[in-house]
DNA sequence: CAAATAATTGAACATCGTTCATTTTATACT
DNA sequence: AGTATAAAATGAACGATGTTCAATTATTTG
């Protein structure tokens, strides 16, 4: 369907659609496979295009991947701060924020992973734009923070948020990685909460 | 050097002696060139045998790294622990554990990341005397709290060592992870000590 | 010392990511 | 419209990799 519009299109929009259907194969895959069982040759298939194609449209798998990690990292942005700030309290932003984050986790598991799992191949560095996408998730997250606690300078509020930030994902990552004996989500909520509770506890009695 | 105790030997002495030399060249390969670096012809290499002597002392390479990381884990539990218990108080204990496991990550990078960065090829499980060991290492850590904190019972300090550990291990791991910006050393552990304290602080104004 | 058993070998296989000469398609020009 | 030029798509081929296994070599046994 939708074939006779190509004959109209230029020839940067086809090029576009080309990678657009390269991007949305991978990312299903990512999605339903995991990044282990990434295959380029399925992804090429899925998209209805060639094996070299791919390489026409991604300078390679990693290009791709990182591109589908951008994707995963907007939506985890999207995920992580609704229904974040309309809370009477900075603990309760907080708490919330692990949560939604937990969510995320659980509900986009595979993407999740492919997230902090990934690494170059050869040890290539992360090309810029990435690392700068990365990071400024981090302070989309200090946005709702200082709205809550304006005595925070933005630096401080990002060393905080981002300590919060960091030890919530190790507690899921640890709870969530096979290796390690796990409990039930409903649980780990619990452990969740109670962990941001006690933080920011520690936090007020040394204001 | 040696060579001549192997006309000595009886069969499975020498097995164990391929096994060691095998599981050495992948050990020092991991350490050096990372989990990612290893490739089955550089061991064979390394080990002076044929790559299908690989295949003779360990099932596959998954094996051979779980030995690997197996053996981590307790260089890992023995620098953890080194120069805990002697403190006066519970928190110091907690800051000192944190401590010593930021330091072996940073002296062992390479170790370090195999033992968190390996998956199962083809998604198969992870064998169980990986996890048991995995998991036994958490409760040796108990036993150092246990001792200074009596009032606990096992599960209630087992759970907290767990929280704690897996959050140091995610304000460490993010740091460390090329995607983030990263601070020096020094002032990661400042903000560790920080966060410890800091946990420790609502821990108290909990009871 | 010969037969049986075990260990070792490395060529061969399947599967990857990636490349590139060739073919096909689209665009530009007269 | 027809030809020439450029761009895009193709898939066979390459090198690297983990793993296997029939053949070879070494060891033990009777």
């Amino acid at each position: 369907m939708f074939n006779y519009l190509v004959n109209v299109m230029k020839q940067d929009e086809k090029r576009g659609l080309l990678k657009q259907k390269v991007f949305d194969a991978a990312f299903q895959r990512i999605q339903e496979d995991g990044l282990n069982g990434l295959r380029a040759r399925d992804i090429a298939k899925d998209a209805g295009c060639s094996l070299g194609s791919l390489y026409n449209a991604y300078q390679d798998l990693d290009d791709l991947i990182l591109n589908v990690n951008s994707r995963v990292l907007e939506m985890l942005q999207e995920h992580i701060s609704s229904n974040v700030g309309k809370e009477q309290n900075a603990e309760e932003a907080l708490v919330n924020l692990a949560v939604n984050y937990m969510n995320f986790a659980y509900l986009h598991y595979n993407l999740w992973t492919s997230l902090f799992g990934h690494t170059m191949q050869d040890n290539a560095p992360i090309p810029d734009w990435y690392t700068e996408q990365t990071n400024a998730t981090f302070l989309t997250l200090v946005a709702p923070l200082l709205k809550l606690r304006p005595e925070l300078d933005e630096a401080q509020a990002f060393i905080l948020v981002r300590t919060l930030f960091s030890a919530v994902h190790g507690i899921i990552t640890i709870n969530l990685q096979e290796r390690f004996i796990s409990i039930p989500k409903d649980m780990l909520e619990i452990q969740l909460v109670d962990f941001v509770h006690t933080y920011a506890e520690g936090l007020k009695n040394k204001a």
